[in-house]
Formats: structure tokens, C-alpha cells, sequence
RNA sequence: GCGGGGUUGCCCUAGCCUGGUAGGGGGCAGGCCUGCUAAGCCUGUGGUCCAUCGGGCCGCGCGGGUUCGAAUCCCGCACCCCGCGCCA
């Protein structure tokens, strides 16, 4: 299992270098070096141990055919012997540095394309467009999660005191609205002709290991004690490893999905940042988008699903900010990221979606290849795209803030109210 | 959770008891021959390492063990099928 890959590294270093100077993985540089200084030595002693191996076929063979001529073979048994047990050191060196070497590809980063601007932070990240003007109060507009308790919709005490911090009841309306949300964002995935899917809510560790960035074992997935099994941090993680160790038909492809689930978060590490209300939850709801396609398909099929975000935010009127995120702000299994960013009331943008080509990162390590036609050996590496469709507590929170009235009210978007069996607005009384 | 059966190359399947070069069929690819509504024949087929030709190693669900030698024997795990149990 690798994740760039080896020969690339091996004839094109520098390529990786750059990559990771990019991204301000500085300290990654020597882990490359000692990367390449392993595979080196693990070809050296690959190379031995099967000359050694080759020996002992030659000894068994030659002991088969005397023991069917009948003749003694105690002598090639000696010499059989003595050569199992240099074979078992040598396996155990091979087996030792190619272990190492595998470490240190997991922990490499994708490569970034090459539109992709080099930047330190989410401050260098660019802002590409921006639809609507942002909201002009007459008063001064509360935050979501004053607006929602006005309304009664939610109860963050109660949540904190049987779960703790950044677990939420949401009551009547408000847990209307997220499945409305929901529904809305399937409905319209599905006439895009995306094929609706309900993941597991757990992963093994295997298939998890494939998909995302081993740091986030520390800091994003909550483990099942005594289980091999992690909650999942979105449904983008179950959608990338239901193909695990498969080989796709080409004509298949693309595979379009579009998976609704909860979303577990430890969010170690949060400190400092937007914490409140809805914003940052240890659990909620989303929609995804997700495409298996062939390599030379995934750079259109990315702003495909750019577009589709994009039309579900126009629908439900909310404005919003487009930013293509800066090389150091680029996770670590993406070549190249779209965040959507909507507009909240203290005037501040903030991340509510993310569009990422994750090329054929995710697809190497979870060993998903595809075929251009029946009966033919696989090509290649598939490549995988996700897009948040909807957030649901992300899309409220902006519903709330963006479409809040003086009275403490709030409109629902036209597109949501036959979801909401009719209500359009959501009144204080 | 318990008992039984199973997992072999791109696909299907034989081999496992009784350890000794993984066989057959299909698909696909290339080549040959050529036509009578039929086709037939040959070669190849995954990963990887060294290399100029070429050669080697690995690969029988995964991981260990026994053995000169493991698809085959032993142990652990995963998944699938059948039956039983439990369950929204």
C-alpha cells in the first residue's frame, strides 16, 4: 500500500521535494530522504534474499528427484537447513525495511496541482468569486444560536450535561429544518443522477487507514473501545472505501454518489477557533458528493461538483465566498481544494463546504483500480473527488443568521418550505 | 454468540485427505490459418527485483507456525453461505 508513488520518488525526488516545501512540511524533507535511503537498502537485501530463495528451490528440487531414485538425502537436508535459516534473516530484514519505508509513504503528503498557490496559511488562500452581497442589517443581527434559542429550538445545556461540550438537542423546527435540509440537497443529487447511498457510521481501522490522513486517528475519529471500529468523521470516508480492493470497468465509471449520514468529531485541537453553537459540533449531519472516475477525468468532474455546491447555496439565498485553498492550507490527501465559505453575523467568512480532488492518493492506498474493459488487466488507479453538498448544521447556522428578521424571526428559504410542511417562517410565538 | 461448509490468478474451477514446478475452462490481448450456415490453432495474461539480451523472486482470503520444502499440515483473525440462538 502506497501512497505516492515509489518509482515516482525514485526517479523524480525532486518532484516530492518540492511538493512538500510547498506545503511547509519541512520537516518532512528528511523523512523523504530516509525514505529513499530505505528503499535503496531494501532492494539490496530484496535482491539477496532471492538468491537465497532461489538456492533452496534448487536444494528441494534436488531432493525430491533423489528421494524418488531412492537415494539418501541427508546431506542436502543439512545444507537445506542452513540455508532456511539465512533465508529467515534476511526475510526478517527485507520485511523490516520495507515496513519503514511504507511508514514514511503513508505519512507523505498527495502532490498539489499546479494551479494550486503557494501560501503559508488560510490567510494566503485566494478568493475566487463571490455570490450575492452580504446582508445589510438595520439592527444589530444576533449569532445562530441566540437567534435559535429565541426560538426555542435548541438546547445546548442538556446537550453538554448527557454528553458534554458541542452536543446539541435541536427541538421541533430546528430539527425540521435538518432534515429538510437534508432531503433538499438528496432531491436535488438525485436529479443530477447521483446514486443516493446510507453508509456504515463505523470503519475498520484498514479501510480508514486508505482514506484520510493518519493524524486524524488522534484528532478527528472517535474509536470504539475493544472494537476495530472508528466512528466515521463523514460519509466521504465509508463512499472512498466501499470500493476497497476492487477493480472497476472503465465503462462503469464514473461512479457518482451521494451519501447522507452523521458526522463524528473529536475536534482535538479546536482551540482558538469558531466554536459556537452549530459551528463546530462533535456531531451532525451531511450530504456528500462523492465520484470514482478514470485520471483523465477528475480536473472537469471537480468543477462539476463545484457547481452543484455552489446551485444549493444559490437556492437557499445564501451568500457566499468561493476560495481556492493555498498550498499550505491544503490537507494533506488533496491535490486541490475548494472551500465554500458563507458570510456570518459578526461579518466574519467561515468554512461550509470543501471541494477536493484527491487524485489517485486515496485510490493507491485503498488499492481501487479500474479496467478498460472486461477480461483486460487493470490500468490504473481510479481517481476520487468529494464535495459537501450540504452540512446541515452549517447550512442552518447561515439560514439563521443571513435570513433573520428584527422581531428575532427567521424566513425559510423558499426551497425548503414544502419540506417544511408549508412553514415559511419561523416566529418566535 | 454456537455449529457446519467455503475463500485459488481478470472470471469460473481442479488440486488439499496422502506436502515435492498451480492444472483445466472462459474472458481479454497478440499472432497464424482461412471460410461450408461452426470456426480452428499458437502465444501471452498479476506484482516486484536485478539487468543489455535475459533472469530471479513473490502471489492460492490475511497474519503467524511446523518442515529441506506448504495452496496442501497446525494456530489466530477477517469475510461469505447454510442452520441454530439472540434482537429493533
Amino acid at each position: 500500500m502506497t501512497l505516492l508513488d515509489i518509482k515516482m520518488i525514485r526517479e523524480h525526488p525532486e518532484i516530492v521535494k518540492k511538493n512538500l516545501k510547498m506545503r511547509g512540511d519541512i520537516e518532512k524533507l528528511q523523512m523523504l530522504d530516509d525514505l529513499i535511503n530505505h528503499d535503496r537498502r531494501w532492494r539490496e537485501l530484496l535482491t539477496r534474499a532471492n538468491e537465497l530463495r532461489h538456492e533452496r528451490r534448487k536444494v528441494t528440487n534436488e531432493i525430491a528427484a533423489l528421494k524418488k531414485a531412492g537415494k539418501r538425502v541427508e546431506h542436502q537436508i543439512e545444507k537445506g537447513r542452513k540455508l532456511e535459516v539465512e533465508i529467515n534473516a534476511s526475510e526478517k530484514l527485507v520485511k523490516r525495511y520495507r515496513q519503514e519505508a511504507n511508514d514514511i509513504l503513508m505519512k507523505l503528503p498527495n502532490l498539489l496541482r499546479e494551479d494550486v498557490p503557494v501560501g503559508k496559511d488560510e490567510n494566503d488562500n485566494v478568493d475566487l468569486k463571490v455570490w450575492k452581497k452580504p446582508p445589510n442589517f438595520s439592527f444589530k443581527p444576533r449569532n445562530h444560536l441566540e437567534i435559535a434559542k429565541g426560538l426555542d429550538m435548541i438546547d445546548d445545556e442538556r446537550g453538554a450535561k448527557v454528553a458534554g461540550h458541542g452536543f446539541f438537542y435541536l427541538k421541533g423546527n430546528l430539527a425540521l429544518l435538518d432534515l429538510s435540509l437534508q432531503r433538499f440537497a438528496i432531491d436535488f443529487m438525485l436529479k443530477k443522477g447521483y446514486t443516493l447511498i446510507e453508509p456504515p457510521s463505523m470503519l475498520r481501522r484498514k479501510p480508514y487507514e486508505g482514506v484520510t490522513d493518519l493524524a486524524d486517528f488522534e484528532n478527528v475519529m472517535y474509536k470504539i473501545e475493544n472494537e476495530d471500529l472508528y466512528m466515521i468523521a463523514t460519509s466521504e470516508h465509508p463512499l472512498a472505501a466501499m470500493f476497497m480492493n476492487e477493480v472497476l470497468l472503465k465503462s462503469n465509471l464514473p461512479i457518482k454518489l451521494v451519501g447522507v449520514s452523521s458526522c463524528f468529531r473529536k475536534e482535538v485541537g479546536a482551540h482558538g477557533k469558531y466554536t459556537r453553537g452549530l459551528f463546530r459540533m462533535h456531531q451532525f449531519n451531511k450530504v456528500e458528493q462523492f465520484i470514482f472516475c478514470p485520471p483523465e477525468d477528475s480536473w472537469r468532474l471537480h468543477e462539476e461538483l463545484q457547481q452543484n455546491a455552489e446551485e444549493l447555496y444559490k437556492k437557499l439565498g445564501v451568500h457566499y465566498k468561493v476560495v481556492l485553498l493555498c498550498s499550505g492550507d491544503t490537507g494533506m490527501v488533496q491535490a486541490k481544494t475548494y472551500d465554500i465559505n458563507i458570510w456570518m453575523a459578526d461579518g466574519v467568512y467561515r468554512e461550509a463546504g470543501s471541494n477536493s480532488n484527491c487524485t489517485d492518493y486515496q485510490a493507491r492506498r485503498l488499492n481501487i483500480r479500474y479496467r478498460e474493459k472486461e477480461g483486460q488487466a487493470p490500468k490504473g488507479f481510479v481517481h476520487t473527488i468529494n464535495n459537501t453538498a450540504l452540512a446541515t448544521s452549517r447550512a442552518m447556522l447561515s439560514i439563521l443568521e443571513q435570513h433573520q428578521q428584527s422581531d428575532g424571526s427567521v424566513i425559510i428559504p423558499k426551497a425548503l418550505v414544502k419540506y417544511m410542511d408549508g412553514i415559511e417562517k419561523l416566529d418566535p410565538h
